[in-house]
RNA sequence: GGGCCCGUGGCUUAGCAUGGAUAAAGCACCGGCCUUCUAAGCCGGGGAUCGCGGGUUCAAAUCCCGCCGGGUCCGCCA
């Protein structure tokens, strides 16, 4: 609804000497501002107080949304009607699980979280998996159509060294995504610890991957079954997290579906490969110090020259293309992009994010240095039961709304921070209930809930919004509603989802701010109806919401 | 050494794309509010030269240059 107000502005700021668009903001004073004035008056020499009266009087206003014009200090203030935001009400009333919903079309690739299958995910991975899981489920409101794909990495050296691992170790019987890093990790602290033994295992490491990249029958059966095992685990961590996968896609696929040997002769053709012992790309005209590597002296190939493929698969099956990756997959990632690039394929959109480390330094899965995200879970659901034990709650609800509160608070946690800003971990706060916004949301939503079951309870659940019964505080509350598809609007465009939580904050602020001054079942018949409304078009604002950021809307807690 | 990213009250962050009206939240701290729709809540208070220095501009947390501090990458690993 905020998009049709502004888009009117714009239309009553058309025809004049400026582009509107750059001008218009949001601001505190009013529901949009236009600063051009401060702009003019230096070029007319005038004060912008006169420029912006000027404007003003040429102003030609046909929407009923806009309610007033003003202008203070040289800002030209656009205020919204009461006509504006009974629309609203009525809009969200309606649309009600739809709203929010943008009618963008075409589709998307979003490919995220990919980690090696050599054990968990980790508190790293998942703020991966949070960040693409939410950007999809942000695309899909925006009407485009999401693919979403776990890249599985099963040809690298860590598969090999898991299945000698498993071999010299064995394999223990837990959580099988746990158990494959146990033998990864075995087999790494036994080459640290036994470096006259590490040719020979670099040389049967070697001889495992160009077998399996040979399609050797026994060897991809190790292989299958190593990656099979890390994959469970890690779907059933990704399912405990609320995220799914369409598809799993194997890197291996596109050895054996020709791909690989595609893009080699595109590259080829195009004269960019430097045969020497080994294959390279000479990318030094832009930039790069280094060739890229992508056949061995072997004959076998590397992740990136398999991820090229896997990108030409791409361009031949989706419009866009999204990459969710760690930053330290900025090179790599970049020069993938240029590859792409020269030979004339599209590139993917890549969101980076920083890493999630911890205080002692950063993770790593080799040395069984990091914290899982089962271990997370764990914990954050045992510290959300502990709060509600005295409820009068069923033991299964109990179950439920901690497990609903924590993950909430997990994934609020990773979504709320810009992905480009490192994450230091840190127990005492992932574990503190007091500074967790994200179940200050869903009680925001339980509130609104709470109400409405009265107020049907009553008999009395009717509804009409009126929008001259406004309060300032209903008026701003119903503003922010509007705002909804702004927001997931300005996600597509940055992907940024973090945007997003931010607005969802906003609203479960004004909305408790409202609960707190504004009686609802205690007020007479318009007033309560006109509530009402309001209770309910939030209701479903923060249902929406929370359901775009992969958290559940509890109804009690 | 080079590339990229980050640096905002004591702590964690938002705002930076497209410069604009007193820099916004949470935690922590201080003081209030449960006979009234869920106190996982609300109200009030203290606390920030937006890393430092320059520049552009009527106007800079936001743009440009330099520096400092932290992270990260620079493999025939992924």
């Amino acid at each position: 609804m905020f998009r049709q107000f502004r888009s009117d502005v714009l239309k009553a700021l058309e025809g004049f000497s400026f582009k509107a668009e750059s001008f218009v903001k949001e601001s505190e004073h009013a529901d949009l501002a236009c600063t051009v004035a401060f702009k003019l008056a230096r070029e007319e020499k005038k004060r912008p107080q006169e420029v912006a009266e000027e404007i003003v009087s040429q102003l030609k206003i046909e929407s009923d949304y806009i309610g007033s014009v003003e202008v203070v200090n040289g800002y030209i203030n656009f205020f919204a009607s009461y006509e504006f935001i009974e629309d609203t009400i009525n809009y969200i009333l309606d649309s009600d699980e739809n709203y929010g919903s943008l009618n963008l079309g075409g589709d998307v690739l979003i490919e995220h979280t990919s980690a090696n299958p050599d054990g968990p995910l980790h508190i790293g991975h998942i703020r991966n998996s949070i960040i693409g899981d939410t950007l999809a489920r942000i695309f899909e409101k925006a009407g485009v159509d999401v693919t979403t794909h776990y890249y599985v990495n099963d040809m690298g050296r860590q598969v090999a060294l898991t299945v000698l691992g498993i071999e010299m170790f064995g394999f223990e019987d837990e959580k099988p995504d746990h158990a494959v890093a146990k033998a990864y990790v075995a087999i790494n602290r036994y080459m640290d610890e036994h470096p006259e033994k590490k040719e020979e295992i670099e040389a049967k490491v070697e001889e495992l991957m160009s077998r399996y990249e040979e399609g050797d029958e026994e060897v991809s059966r190790l292989f299958r079954s190593v990656v099979e095992k890390a994959l469970e685990g890690a779907g059933e961590t990704l399912k405990n997290l609320n995220v799914t996968h369409d598809e799993y896609v194997w890197e291996s696929r596109f050895v054996r579906n020709g791909y690989v040997d595609r893009i080699i002769s595109m590259l080829e053709e195009k004269g960019l490969i430097q045969k020497d012992n080994a294959w390279t790309v000479d990318l030094s005209n832009f930039g790069y110090d280094k060739n890229v590597v992508i056949r061995r002296e072997n004959g076998t190939t590397l992740y990136v020259t398999r991820d090229l493929a896997y990108h030409l698969w791409k361009n031949e099956n989706f419009e866009r293309f999204i990459n969710i990756l760690g930053s330290d997959h900025k090179l790599i990632g970049n020069q993938l992009s240029d590859i792409l690039k020269i030979i004339g394929l599209k590139p993917p959109e890549i969101v980076f994010f920083e890493f999630v480390s911890l205080p002692e330094g950063s993770m790593s899965t080799r040395k069984g240095k990091f914290i899982s995200a089962d271990e997370l879970i764990e914990k954050v659901y045992r510290e959300a039961y502990e709060i509600i034990r005295e409820r009068e709650f069923s033991e299964e609800q109990k179950r439920e709304v901690a497990r609903a509160v924590a993950i909430a608070a997990l994934r609020y946690d990773f979504i709320r921070v810009s992905p480009e800003k490192p994450i230091t971990f840190d127990w005492k706060k992932a574990l503190d209930f007091e500074r967790q916004t994200a179940s200050y949301i869903q009680y925001s939503h339980a509130r609104a809930c709470s109400i409405l079951r009265k107020a049907v309870g009553n008999g009395m659940p009717y509804l009409e919004f009126a929008g001259e019964l406004c309060t300032p505080q209903e008026r701003k509350l119903v503003m922010l509603l509007s705002k909804f598809s702004t927001a997931v609007e300005r996600v597509i465009r940055e992907l940024r989802p973090n945007v997003f939580a931010d607005y969802v904050m906003d609203v479960a602020i004004a909305f408790n701010d409202f609960y707190t001054s504004h009686p609802v079942l205690k007020a007479e018949k318009e007033i309560r109806m006109h509530r009402l409304a309001i209770v309910d078009a939030c209701r479903i604002v923060l249902r929406n919401g929370l359901e775009l950021l992969g958290i559940e809307p509890l109804e009690r807690m």
